[in-house]
DNA sequence: TGGAGAGCCTGGATACACTT
DNA sequence: AAGTGTATCCAGGCTCTCCA
């Protein structure tokens, strides 16, 4: 309770036994009163409080006394002040500063006397101190020299005794240096033994060098062989075979598995039923585990991709010289799917065969999109290659550089992807090339110089537009073309009836209004061969060989629908065409070009052929189509219509095939 | 007869646990 | 730490059944 308390109201809530009392004044107590209940209380010390309790018991016994102590107080007081003022009576300026003066000397004298006492005073204190070491000290000599003494005397008697034995050590010393001798010079000379021999295994070591080498090589060879007949031995007498070892699954079931899937196309659920079944079976064993579904779909398909790609760069690599003529061949193609774009790239090598680099989703169908897919796949490639540690960027650069040649279809985007390329292959080749700046101007334009092939499939493609284009004029200058059947369309009545006759005649034709499989059992029943097929799924030349077709199958078509019963639009159409005379004869003009090519129109009745007959396949349909008709007007129909398709397919050949034609890059290469 | 929906199969992906 | 297994989810394709 050291902090003061001024609330009067404080002060009375508070037990006032708990502050006053006859001790306060010897405790240091300091009270202020201020009124009869009102006060403060000062520095209060601890213990104070129980004291008083014993003393005072109320509150008006406390204040009473508290009363009777101030007043005591206050007579005192007034007793000292009158004495006080009678002195000051007598005192006047020049006494008290006599006084002062003489206080002033008192004090000075007593402040050096209490130096000096003070400082005597240490000394005193600094030689107790030392008086007292030296007691403390020569106690504890005392007892370490009565400790050391017998130290000395057990020491003594052990001198005593050594020097006992030191006589007999002596002669035991002089036995044994005996010993060392002997045994030193034993040493010696196995040391020189030792030299010796090592020299000798030495020098038949570089004697018979090759021998070891070969014995190695043997030893090796031994041990594998050891493994592999403990394997057979395992397998020829166990009923299982071993797939397991050190915590992973053998190689050779990896590449079972990655077989299985990828080129057998086995499920990766079936797969574990297809290897127990075929080694259950043609072995009488069974594997001793197989990987599961996730393990293969996830991790051993990664490892079939990176052995691929490993696969594919050691290919494109080897013979890798990027100063020839010749060197890979990349080919590039692009697909849509549901939506999606899809970007394949293929390599052809040296030798001629084919390897897959990759397969990729794509965002689009530019060029900038296929250099990114082509840099990442070469990427691949390069990464699969090289070790994890390693920069993978020298062996990305040769694979660029080992591509001499571009192969891709028409489209113009593959100009500027080609383009893309050559420039990054020609960044790249003066870090493959030593002292490739210093070759001349010729040496690295032919370096740099990369050939450029378009596939011309699509003109074949494009062949099948031009020809309806052509019929379409044939047919309006000498018919109405329209069927009341059909919907209206830009088409060629002759490329309707084609197109129709096969999504009638056909089983993967119209599953609504189709009569394939009743064309199938009619042709049957006459021994006839159907030719049709869908114009579905095909894309190339399906026009030219479903004319034929038709042409070929006329009257079989007539016959059957005309009766047959309760037909339906598409039969209707059908038939409404095949009566028509000029459709026939476009359908025989389609086909005749089909089986070959003539320069003019009248030369494919006379047999005149512009090709190697032996690339002529002379089949049903060939005689059909080149058989005798008997009818003038069909026969004149068929020429025109040959004259006019040939005309149309010219002048799409000359401008889709430009640079294969006279006067064209390639048509000297 | 054709369309809608359920059920199954399949592949791809991932988190987490276990074994060596 | 590496290798493997289990469980689970998602999406697409195919087949079958039901119903208008």
């Amino acid at each position: 309770m050291d902090q003061s308390v001024s609330s009067s109201s404080q002060v009375e809530t508070v037990s006032c036994v708990e502050y006053f009392g006859p001790f306060s004044e010897e405790l240091g107590i300091s009270i202020e009163i201020l009124n009869k209940f009102k006060y403060v209380v000062k520095e209060v010390l601890i213990g104070f409080i129980c004291e008083l309790r014993s003393f005072c018991h109320s509150e008006d016994q406390c204040i009473s006394h508290l009363f009777a102590l101030t007043e005591e107080k206050l007579d005192t007081k007034i007793q000292q002040l009158a004495e006080a003022k009678s002195k000051l009576g007598t005192y006047g300026i020049k006494n008290v500063n006599k006084k002062l003066k003489r206080k002033n000397e008192n004090i000075k004298i007593l402040t050096q006397d209490l130096k000096s006492k003070t400082d005597e005073n240490e000394q005193l204190w600094e030689e107790l101190g030392e008086k007292e070491g030296i007691i403390l000290n020569e106690d504890v000599l005392r007892e370490d020299s009565e400790k050391y003494k017998n130290e000395i005397d057990d020491l003594w008697k052990h001198l005593f005794e050594k020097e006992a034995q030191k006589h007999t050590l002596s002669e035991q010393q002089q036995i044994l240096n005996k010993q060392k001798v002997a045994l030193q010079k034993r040493v010696s000379l196995l040391n020189k033994k030792f030299e010796k021999t090592v020299n000798e295994k030495r020098i038949l070591k570089e004697q018979h060098y090759i021998e070891i080498e070969n014995f190695e090589y043997e030893k090796k060879d031994l041990i594998e062989q050891i493994k592999g007949l403990e394997k057979v031995n395992a397998f020829l007498e166990g009923y299982t075979i071993a797939t397991f070892e050190n915590g992973k699954y053998t190689n050779e079931v990896r590449e079972c598995c990655m077989q299985l899937v990828t080129e057998g196309n086995v499920s990766l659920n079936k797969l574990p039923i297809v290897i127990k079944s075929v080694l259950k079976n043609l072995t009488g064993k069974l594997p001793e585990r197989l990987p599961s579904k996730s393990l293969i779909s996830s991790r051993l398909m990664v490892e079939a991709k990176i052995v691929a790609c490993k696969q594919a760069c050691e290919a494109m690599l080897t013979n890798y010289k990027p100063t020839e003529a010749k060197g890979n061949v990349l080919q590039q193609d692009a697909t849509k799917k549901y939506h999606d774009h899809y970007e394949g790239m293929q390599v052809t090598l040296k030798d001629g065969s084919n390897l897959s680099l990759g397969l990729s989703k794509v965002v689009g169908g530019d060029a900038v999109t296929y250099t990114k897919c082509f840099n990442n796949i070469i990427d691949d490639l390069a990464r699969s290659y090289s070790n994890p540690d390693q920069d993978s960027t020298k062996v990305k650069a040769k694979l660029i550089t080992s591509i001499k040649c571009f192969l891709s279809d028409q489209c113009a985007t593959n100009n500027v992807f080609n383009e893309n390329i050559e420039k990054i292959r020609k960044d790249l080749l003066p870090t493959v090339i030593d002292n490739f700046d210093n070759l001349t101007e010729n040496e690295k334009s032919a370096i740099t110089k990369m050939g450029r092939f378009a596939c011309r499939l699509h003109l074949l493609a494009n062949f099948g537009t031009a020809a309806d284009r052509a019929l379409k004029l044939f047919e309006d200058s000498v018919t109405d073309s329209r069927n009341p059947f059909s919907f209206e369309s830009d088409e060629s009545g002759t490329f309707r009836l084609a197109r129709t006759a096969s999504k009638a005649l056909t089983k993967r034709g119209s599953d609504k209004s189709g009569i394939g499989e009743f064309w199938e059992v009619f042709l049957k029943g006459r021994d006839i061969k159907n030719h049709l097929v869908t114009i579905h799924g095909h894309r190339i030349n399906i026009a030219f060989h479903d004319c034929a077709a038709v042409y070929f199958n006329r009257n079989d078509i007539l016959e059957l629908l005309q009766d047959y019963p309760e037909p339906n639009g598409l039969l209707k159409s059908v038939l409404f065409d095949i009566k028509a005379k000029v459709f026939i004869a476009g359908a025989r003009a389609m086909g005749m070009l089909d089986k070959l090519w003539a320069a003019d129109g009248s030369e494919p009745f006379t047999g005149a052929l512009m090709y190697d007959v032996s690339l002529l396949d002379k089949d049903y349909l060939y005689n059909e189509l080149f058989k005798e008709t008997n009818d003038p007007q069909l026969d004149s129909f068929t020429q025109i219509a040959l004259e006019l398709l040939c005309a149309q397919l010219q002048i799409t050949l000359e401008r889709q095939a430009a640079s294969q034609l006279p006067g064209g890059s390639y048509w000297e290469p």
